[in-house]
Parts: structure tokens; sequence; C-alpha cells
RNA sequence: GGGGAAUUAGCUCAGAUGGUAGAGCACUAGCUUUGCAAGCUAGGGGUCAUCGGUUCGAGUCCGAUAUUCUCCA
């Protein structure tokens, strides 16, 4: 990474010219000061989007990736370290979504810069490093900042950080240091887990003149949008427990996070974050494709400077979540990114006037603005633009059906005056129409929301939802404390010998689960799409006793196995840290390696037939089959699904051994032309796992068949869309993919049975399928035909009694439906009718009534009333309109009698 | 995992309260035009997602299934 060098020549102060620096820039002295002059290493942002952590669905600090060694689980490559993570927030004290805009300093995406000692240098050094770097390299003025240390806690038995404070004074005078309560200057990373004292430096903003009349030290965490927090330093020293309590951690570090817009804001000296060189490109590009003005909306308080910034802010959101392997989706993280995007195009939509997908447009601008930093999204521009573009375009249809949808509901409630709550709420449910835009066009229909009914609804939904989720988790028992993680010995043995060292139950609505931690074993965690293992634990003793192990997972790095069995009870009697004989379930480990090396095999072969475009984007492997999502534009065709699956059958008859090399440095491994993932985290060394040199080499942590030949056979099941710009394969292997091939024939076979063994079957099908087509056709003809034979006759029959063309009679036809078709052909011959047609289908009487519309009129005639009462005669029911009515009643006997009342009728 | 909705012609969609399945675009033919673009006229095209139920009668009401969308966790 170089530093761009160039500089913008601004005036500020009106008279003065300044040189500023850019964001690029500023970002990068950040680096170089730690690196060059304190000795720390670089590391690469961790994605955005985190894969092992069922606590978290984003990085949403700087920390996260670090979070094992903080908790002691591993110890760190390198004691000093300095990085910018991408981090999401879309909940919490200043995050809510629904928020980010309003204002000029939230975000969801933003980076944290930040530099950290993991057990190694303290409070002394991170203080006096972070004055340094913003005194003398970015040259903040040092009498607009102010910094904050803890002041102690009574409840917890926290005293004052004396420490930080003497610290401070050596640079600052101690009438701009701050003592901050709990709830600003002790930072935890959740209910459990490491914690510690931190001190915030803050920074006022405003103009002299305000500055003068109040000075910043009163306006410091008082939430003014000026005078705010630019870097934390926390100093972790403790470790919260389960039950609430601390306990000192064995080594300390620090942990700071500068958020870095909101500096780029204060050295370029600008009111608002979006005023940077970080969002106006996006901004100046808006206002083209828009045609209207950010700042003149901006001075006028209007919606549309809002909507430029959440367009602005979200852009980058949603970009980076895709370029790290998150595409929107229904659920979990997708579903965020999907809620954000949306939220992005609805104001685009509503105060920017966008009808058509625009967000896409703006990724190329972001591409090159992080090219040098976050590489990832040049890299696979086309995908982010191709994914977005659907998904506006997607939603924007689903806002045209709820804009119509309130059109009628307005055109509905207009007496009433106001919209019900629980009609906003399906607006909202259904279609994606917050309560603020159904409020708004309400409005501009005179009406008003049920606000209090939305939030009701809501408040339901919420509960049903959370019901039905819910779990509680205990603390670990600990029987043998170790912070060494979990050996994993599953690539050499399905069986070992391992010390159960810690568990802990889970419950929730379907029961209690138990957690447990071995030493060593040969059970697989899920990972990179690999389901986990199942199998049994053997706890040795007097009475050995078994576990059956379900599921097992990772959990930051730890490789968790789960059991329903009740384990209190199972190791009530066993001494600390009982032995256990690990066993998996052989032969479903054997399917699933199966699956898993066939995965590898397509992956090369669909990049062979259909470009080096394709990336894996998502992949599941169990013992049943295998599913695959890669990036691709297009349906494939027959015959490139029909190549792939030769390839890959290829490539197991050549029975090509695997190459497996732990421990390969990531450079080395790439070198050798290793497929790495986008959005996927990698260490320093890595696992290779090789069919062919020159085939399948990819980086992979899953395990797989001594050699090709064992998957057998390879047979893929279907092809599908999962999203826009990506593929989904499925596809089966060995045993599964035998027996699915013998089906298929059997079937074809019974077919080819049926028609007494043509000699090409599927013309023969197609023969036969015309045939039918042309035979129905015939029938329907003919029938027609008939109608039409006994409408000549009817039309005889009709005879005029006092001016009415009239005509009761019983039809020989085979379906109701005629009865009623034959009327209505009657109708357009003959005007004045007044005709009832009754026959014997099935054993029911069937009557239809027909009556001219004059008739209707004149004599106040109805069908509907007539037919009533005739089928009362037969012992059933009916009815209809004023001109056509039908009947049925079971009593066959009386039909003559419907006929006779029927002209009674007309003789009155 | 839970709630809600949608599925009608090749495409985009209408079809209050159950009562003879429709429009626009696309398609075919004829006419108009030097040709194109287009216009006019006529026509073909439907298992109203599937299965079951209620009813004299179901695209419409009820139940199940499938698929898609949507909201919540």
């Amino acid at each position: 990474m170089r530093p761009t060098t160039f500089w913008i020549a601004i005036f500020c102060d009106k008279k003065k010219v300044c040189f500023m620096m850019t964001a690029n820039e500023i970002r990068q002295q950040f680096l170089d000061f730690f690196i060059k002059k304190c000795g720390h290493a670089y590391v690469h942002s961790a994605p955005m989007v985190l894969k092992n952590d069922p606590t978290l669905m984003f990085s949403n600090s700087g920390m996260v990736q670090f979070k094992d060694y903080f908790l002691g689980n591993r110890t760190a490559e390198h004691k000093r370290v300095a990085n910018s993570q991408k981090c999401l927030r879309v909940s919490g004290k200043h995050n809510d979504l629904e928020d980010v805009g309003l204002d000029t300093y939230h975000h969801t995406m933003f980076e944290m810069l930040g530099n950290w000692s993991f057990g190694d240098y303290f409070k002394k050094e991170a203080i006096q490093w972070a004055w340094e770097l913003l005194t003398e390299v970015y040259r903040l003025p040092k009498d607009r900042l102010y910094v904050t240390v803890f002041g102690g806690d009574q409840k917890e038995g926290l005293a004052r950080d004396e420490e930080a404070y003497q610290l401070w004074q050596q640079h600052i005078d101690p009438s701009r240091i701050l003592y901050g309560s709990k709830k600003d200057n002790f930072w935890e990373m959740g209910d459990q887990g490491p914690c510690g004292p931190c001190s915030e430096i803050h920074i006022d903003l405003r103009p002299d003149a305000e500055r003068a009349q109040i000075t910043g030290y009163d306006l410091v965490n008082q939430d003014h949008p000026q005078v705010i927090e630019i870097w934390n330093l926390v100093f972790m020293q403790f470790n919260r427990k389960a039950d609430g309590s601390l306990e000192p951690l064995p080594d300390r570090h620090v942990d700071t996070g500068m958020g870095f817009e909101r500096l780029v804001r204060a050295i370029q000296g600008k009111v608002s974050n979006y005023d940077t060189d970080i969002f106006q490109p996006i901004i100046r590009q808006l206002e083209q494709d828009s045609g209207k003005n950010y700042h003149q909306a901006e001075k006028e308080n209007s919606k549309v400077a809002v909507a430029m910034r959440v367009v602005a802010d979200h852009l980058r959101a949603v970009t980076f979540a895709i370029a790290d392997g998150q595409l929107p989706s229904n659920n979990k993280a997708g579903y965020v990114i999907r809620r954000i995007l949306r939220r992005a195009v609805r104001y685009g939509y509503t105060f920017l006037g966008f009808r058509k997908p625009f967000i896409c447009h703006l990724v190329p601008l972001l591409a090159e603005q992080f090219a040098s930093i976050f590489p990832e999204v040049k890299a696979q521009s086309d995908f982010i633009i191709n994914v977005i573009r659907e998904e506006e375009a997607a939603f924007l249809r689903t806002l045209e059906n709820g804009l119509r949808m309130l059109d009628s509901i307005i055109a509905q409630s207009a007496n009433a005056k106001i919209i019900d709550g629980k009609i906003a709420f399906e607006l909202y449910d259904t279609y994606g129409f917050p309560l603020d835009l159904t409020a708004l066009i309400a409005r501009e229909h005179g009406l008003l929301v049920d606000e209090a009914g939305f939030d009701k609804a809501m408040q339901e939904q919420k509960e049903r939802s959370r019901n039905a989720a819910a779990s509680e988790k205990s603390d670990w028992v600990v029987l043998e404390a170790s912070e060494e993680p979990t050996e994993f010995v599953g690539y050499e043995t399905d069986e070992a010998q391992a010390r159960l060292l810690r568990y802990r139950a889970i419950s929730d609505k379907k029961g209690t689960q138990y957690q447990i931690v071995l030493d060593r074993t040969p059970f697989y965690a899920e990972s990179g799409g690999q389901v986990g293992d199942t199998g049994l634990l053997i706890v040795h003793g007097e009475h050995p006793r078994k576990i059956r192990i379900t599921d097992t997972k990772k959990e930051i790095d730890q490789i968790i196995h789960f059991t329903y069995d009740n384990l209190p009870e199972i190791l009530a009697n066993t001494a600390h840290a009982p032995t256990v004989t690990a066993m998996i379930d052989s032969s479903r480990r054997r399917l699933i390696e199966c699956n898993h090396s066939a995965t590898h095999l397509m992956h090369a072969a669909l990049r062979e037939v259909l470009g080096k475009h394709v990336v894996q984007k998502g992949s599941l492997v169990n013992d049943e089959m295998l599913r695959f999502d890669f990036s691709h534009f297009a349906k494939m065709t027959d015959a490139e699904i029909e190549q792939v699956e030769k390839i890959v059958n290829a490539k197991i008859r050549a029975n090509i051994a695997l190459e497996e090399q732990r421990n390969v440095p990531i450079e080395k491994a790439k070198a050798m032309g290793a497929m790495a993932l986008f959005g996927e985290k990698y260490g320093d060394f890595v696992r290779v796992i090789t069919f062919d040199k020159n085939f399948s080499v990819e980086l992979c942590g899953g395990t797989h068949v001594p050699q090709t030949g064992v998957i057998g056979q390879f047979k893929i099941v279907s092809e599908s869309s999962s999203a826009a710009g990506v593929r989904r394969i499925e596809a089966i292997t060995a045993a599964k993919a035998e027996e699915k091939i013998n089906q298929e024939l059997a079937l074809l076979n019974s077919v080819r049975n049926l028609l007494k063994n043509p000699k090409d079957l599927l013309k023969a099908v197609e023969n036969l399928m015309e045939e039918k087509q042309a035979l129905q056709k015939e029938l329907e003809h003919l029938h027609n035909q008939a109608l039409q034979s006994v409408k000549q006759q009817l039309l005889k029959q009709v005879a005029d009694k006092n001016g009415i063309q009239f005509i009761a009679t019983r039809v020989e036809v085979t379906k109701p439906e005629a009865l009623k078709t034959l009327a209505f052909q009657l109708k357009q011959a003959i005007d004045n009718l007044f005709a009832v047609l009754t026959a014997e289908i099935d054993g029911k009487v069937h009557i239809a009534v027909m009556i001219a519309e004059t008739l209707v009129k004149e004599r106040n005639w109805n069908a509907s009333q007539i037919v009533k009462e005739l089928a009362k005669l037969v012992e059933g029911g009916g009815g209809g309109q004023p001109f056509f009515a039908t009947a049925a009643g079971k009593n066959t006997a009386n039909l003559s009698a419907v006929l006779s009342a029927a002209e009674q009728l007309v003789n009155q």
C-alpha cells in the first residue's frame, strides 16, 4: 500500500490558503506512525461479515478479529499490531439503522483505525502515542482536545483510573481531563469476556464564537454534534464472568479504536462527515444523477439532503458486505444487508425521484476510492453491481405494488380520516413500507395513521418471534483449565482418546443441549460448508457411559461437541476431566468426504467450462449431497452441465491421489495458484488441498477422500439461480449417484414398456401429446355440433305466448355446463325469450332459466327467484342473476312438473 | 424458526359482493406503405400453481401442498 501523494488546495477562513490531507493520506499516516515509528505489524482488515462467531453477525469494532487473543484462547503472532477494520453497526446506542443519515456523523459501515498491544505495552505508551499522533502528525489544535478517564464504580468495587490520569497530566492541562462513569469509561465486549477501563479523546469542532460562550468541557459526552469522541483507548485488564463478577486477566492488553470518518472530518475542518472527501465524490454523483443539489437541500433542511446521506452511507455498507461474500437474502446477516439496501432505495425513491436502480451505478466510484486499502471491491465490482441492481429492481417492484395497495386503502379510508394501524403494519410487513412513508403518503391525502395500533401489531409480531427463539447459556463447568485450543486429529483418525475439559448447558424452547470441549478430537466442526461430525464419546470408568454427539460446531476457533444426553448425570461420579474415547460416525464421514472432494473437482471443472469469473459464493457438503453456489451470470446450458459432469467423472476415474499440505505460508499457497475466497479470514499459515496440481488447488480445512476414485460417480441433479448473478448446483456422488441413475433408468424403462418399446421414445411421447390435444379439440368441436343440432330443434319449439317467446323443455345433454351454453345461445338468437331447460344428469335434475333483459325490466321477472321456486319441486336449490339462473334437485320423478309449472308462469 | 401475502395467455397485469375468463404488449394472417418504423382489421393462444372441500354454480370462499415474495428473531 502506498500513500496517494497529491494534495488538494482549499480555502478556509476565507483568506488563508491551507493544504488539506486526503482521507487516504490520513489513513496511511496512521499506519505509518504505528508501523514505522512504534514497531507495530500491519494486519489487513478482517472480513466485515463474520463466519464462525454465533454471538455476532458483523465486525462491529476493530477488536473482533483479535477476540481470541484477549480471551487467551490463542497467543498472538505479533504483540503490536495496527490496522483499519471495516465495521458495520445497525443497532446499538447511537447506531439504529433508522437514525443513520438524519445526523451528520453516524454510519452503518465505517472504518476503525486501531493500534493494539497483546500483553505488551500498556497505558503509558498508548496515551503518549495517541497524543503525539493527533497533535504532532495531524496537528489538531491542543486547545480543542479533551480526554476522559474512568472515575471508578462503587457497585463493582472499582477504583478510579489514577494511573491514566497521571499519564495524561504529562501531556494535557488537568482542566481538560474529565472523570467518566462506568457507562462511558468502562468498556465491555458483551455480557461476558474481557473488559477494562478506557480513556476517550474528544474534540470540540465548534466555531470560536460558540466556544467562547460555553466551554467544550461542559459538552463532552453530551451528544453535541460538534463535540465528539474521536478515539477510545481501552485498557483490558479484567474478565467478566457469567455471574457478573470480575477477575483480573493474566495478560493486560491495549485496544484502541479511532473512527476514521470522524478523524478525517476533524482534520479537514468540516462540520459533517459527509463533507469530507470520503463521501463527497458519491454525493456529487448523486447530485448529477438526480438533478438535485445537496448543499442547497442541506441549507433548506430538506429531506433531499438526508436521502443523499442515507444512500451514500448505505452504499458503502452493502458494497463491502457483498464484497465479503454476504449477499442480500431473507434471513440473518443477509437480511440485514437487504434491509439496509432497501432503506437506501426507499429514500432515493421518495426524495430523490429515482424510479430505476441507481445505487448500483455508484459502485465503480467506491471501488476506485478503496482500491489501495480494500482491493476486494474493485476485484469484484461487476459482480457487486449486478447483485445490487437486481436487488434494487426487485424492491422497486415491491414498492410500486405497495403504493397501489396504499392508494386503494386511502380511497376506502377517506371517510374515516385515519388509516388502521393493522393495515399500516401489513404494508410494512408485506411490502416493506416503513411507517414514516405510509404516514407521509397518508398526510398528502389528508389522512392520519393510527400509530399506536401499528406499534401494537409490531409488538405482537416480535413477541411471537421471541417466544420461538430465546435460548439460555449457563457458565462453563470447567473440569480442567486449559488455554490450548482443541487439537483436531480428524485428518488422520476417526477415533481418539481425549480428556473432557469443560461443558455447559444451553436451553431453549426445544429442550436442553450440552456443549462439550475436549483437549483433542477427531470430530470435524462445521466449517467451510462441510457439516459437523456425529458420533459417540465413551466415558471410561467402572461403568463406561455413552454420550451421543449430534453435531459439532466451531465457536471462535473452539471445537464444540453437541449432545442432548444428560451430561451432569453421566459425569456425576467421574473425577475431574475424565478420559473419553471419541469416535465419529465413520460411514457418514466417508460420504461427506466424497461430496467435499467432488465439490473441489467441480469447482475446477466449472472454471474450465464457464471461465475464471466463477468464484465460490457458498457451499454445503453433507452425507446426502453437495450444494455449490458460484458467481455466473447466465443459466448453464445442458451442454455445459454435461461437460462439467464429464470432466469431474474423468478426474474420478483418473484416481488422483490427495495431496495435503499443512502450514503452508499464505503467500506461498497463493503462488501455487490456490483459490482463496473473498470474505474468508485466513491465517498466515494455511492448509492446501490439491488434486492434480494443474487442476484443483484450494485452501481448505475440510476432510477429503485419499484418492478421487473413491468418489465413484458424480451426478448433477439441479442447476438453478440462488440470487442475482449467482447460480446454484446440487449434485450427488458415490452410492447416492448410482441409486439415482438406476431410479431414473427404471422409470424410463417402465415408460418405454408402457409404449410398447418404440424406436424413438421421445417422438412417441410427443406424438401422444399432439394426438391428445387434437382429439380434445375434435371432441370439443363435436360437442358443439351436437349442441348446434339441439339448438336448432329448440328454436323450432319456441312458441309465442302473450308476446313472449317461450320454451320449456327437457334436453339430452351430458354436462350441466351444456345447459348453460344452450341457454346463452338461445338468448342470442331470440328476442323476448323466456326459456326453461331441464336435463337429467347423473341422477340429478338440472334446471336453467334464461329471461330476456327486456322482460326482466318490463315484467319485473327474476330468473333467480323463479329457479328457486322450480327447484323446490325436485327437492333442490339454486340461484343466479335476474336474467339467468341455474338449479339442481334430486327428485327426478318430478322433472315434468317443473316444465308445467314454468308454463303456468307464462300463462298468468 | 415464526407471522403475512402472491401464483390468471409467451410477457406485464385487470378481474367489489361467487353467476358466460379480460386488457396491453408479443404472435399469426389480411389490408395500408416503394421499403422501414408504424397503422387498421381479423385470428390463434388459458388445467385461473396443484390436490381436496363447500355450492345449483368457484379464478373468487375454506383446507392442504408446492414455489416465490415479504416482515420479525
